[in-house]
DNA sequence: TTCTTACATTATAATTGTTATAATTAATTT
DNA sequence: AAATTAATTATAACAATTATAATGTAAGAA
């Protein structure tokens, strides 16, 4: 709950109107622990939200990507996920059932100084995320 | 020309056949040094072959895949970019003008390590990209 | 070689995720 | 409350990718 209040402050301060529907989505999206697509949180709002728009969620998370509460991730070629930004951290998943884990690890600074220092980039940010089975599909592969 | 043929040979040792236009491909993956959209390989090859259809460019850049010859690489909302695989490296984009510059780093393998004790995964992989602006554009970015 | 079968390519249509547009509605400021 | 600004809705448009069906091509068997 603190992580709502705390979303809402930041829109009212960053002058972003609180509507229903944006309410709801921030709602959703943290109450969710996974990490869902745009199309989910639609539907998962169909409820309460008889008639809002697809749109409304896109303009929405784009909203709250510009304001730094969410973040998108785009993987393979299926549709973008979101996650609402709490600390930095990566993410583990399953290419068979697509299951996504939060995983922290702290030491990848470096990579970033290294990377800036051989490129010459200014680098700003990083993401990694590592693939592979969950135990539950994993243990029904054959071997 | 040595990794060309290298291919070839991947593609002869897993029964795929080697069409014209597999070639083609694969010789413009393998040249060109950046990393290129299916669209631009399609473009690139007109010349050569007026009548290929997209799909044979997509159908080929999923046949090199599943035969480990070519990552794709999908960021943001934008097409999906195509890597012939060499050495395992990682990428550094530019925010600004989407450049993607190659970048070798080593021992990221403990993360794999780490992220399959905590979550109980089979790690097969991981992927991570930096991102930041290039030399050109941070100059021009206001200060 | 010719026949047969399996695979590739082409052209096109369909699909999917996302964004743009215009009209309507709601919220904030004056 | 009136005027202004922003948000939502419904719909159309778009772009990247995939599916489909027809045609073409290559490799192995007869």
């Amino acid at each position: 709950m603190k992580q709502l209040k705390e979303a809402l402050d930041t829109l009212k301060d960053t002058g972003v109107r609180i509507t229903p529907q944006r309410h709801a989505v921030l709602e959703y999206l943290i109450n969710s622990m996974s990490h869902p697509t745009a199309d989910e949180i639609y539907k998962a709002l169909e409820g309460k939200f008889p008639n809002m728009s697809v749109a409304t969620v896109y303009n929405n998370l784009r909203v709250f990507r510009e304001v730094g509460l969410v973040k998108e991730l785009t993987y393979g070629d299926a549709s973008a996920r979101f996650d609402f930004v709490t600390t930095h951290h990566y993410h583990v998943i399953c290419e068979n059932c697509g299951k996504i884990v939060d995983f922290h690890y702290p030491g990848l600074d470096e990579v970033e100084h290294l990377a800036s220092h051989v490129t010459g980039f200014k680098v700003e940010n990083h993401r990694m995320e590592i693939y592979g089975s969950c135990p539950e599909c994993a243990s029904k592969e054959v071997h």
